[in-house]
DNA sequence: TTGCTTGCAAAGGATTTGCAACATG
DNA sequence: CATGTTGCAAATCCTTTGCAAGCAA
């Protein structure tokens, strides 16, 4: 745990020595509050968890900040169609889908490989040269299902 | 062709009847050039054609002229994920999703059984029951890939 | 010192909404 | 005529950007 969220530091620092940026602590505490968790966050989410730590740090500085783990691939955007940015850890993390409770919000990470090779197939049948996809899973999960039996009419 | 369009129509119709609403030539005309449009359009795109042949139309009129046919059951909304929502057909339509080309943004439409059948899988293993989803395929396309090669350092 | 970064607030794009005037049934 | 509908502009939401002040190297 704490080895890999060094090594994502060093690749965090190493990649502002070589774009010659600089390292500020705001970079320094937004990037640990992101390791630290787990799941996707929206920008909003995590400028709101950062605040707690230091109300002087701005949101616009969470966003940017956002932006550049992007660019050192250390982060990931992703859109539930809801028009709200989440990102997730990228590095050292595996790649995997979304399956979605529309009750709750509840989210699982899936992955199917046999479903990523019936993807491929599909973009050559087409030619395309397929370099990434989306797929969200949408339903309602065990909790949510039996709620809603229950309040139905 | 006609025929489905007008069959469209009538269940419009229908729906504003069931719903105590007014028929208007404005929706009228929004409809006709939506069912027209084959392929998935934004509503900026949509009020751009409307203006053309009545420029007294406000864009909020399209905006909620297209809410009102997803409540109709007759258009879908869609999200490639750049934020900007995109709205098809519906009715009459079969499911499909989406093989979007990251260079020109040339889109073919895509269905396949068995990757729908993996997904209901997925789902059901995590206790979900599925909705709904949505699956996007990002790539070159022929065209877009010969293009990178060439100008490639 | 140089010039990248910051926080702020204003701007941005897509979409929604309040409202008074206007049509439809 | 009552009420749903319209066009307009202002408001909204999320995100980006311009800028002067602040800080890292």
């Amino acid at each position: 745990m704490v080895n890999s969220m060094d090594a994502e530091k060093k690749i965090f620092k190493k990649y502002l020595v070589k774009h010659e940026m600089r390292h500020t602590p705001q970079r320094d505490l937004i990037l640990d509050i992101f390791l630290k968790h787990e799941e996707h966050i929206t920008a909003e989410e995590l400028y709101e968890i950062v605040k707690k730590k230091d109300s002087s740090i701005g949101q616009a500085t969470v966003y940017r900040m956002l932006k550049l783990l992007c660019d050192a691939d250390l982060a990931m955007e992703f859109d539930f169609g809801d028009c709200v940015t989440r990102y997730e850890h990228k590095f050292n993390h595996l790649h995997h889908d979304h399956l979605i409770c529309r009750g709750c919000g509840k989210t699982v990470e899936v992955f199917d490989s046999a479903i990523e090779e019936l993807q491929n197939n599909i973009a050559k049948r087409h030619g395309y040269e397929l370099t990434d996809h989306k797929m969200y899973l949408y339903g309602f999960c065990d909790k949510c299902k039996k709620n809603r039996l229950h309040s139905q009419k």
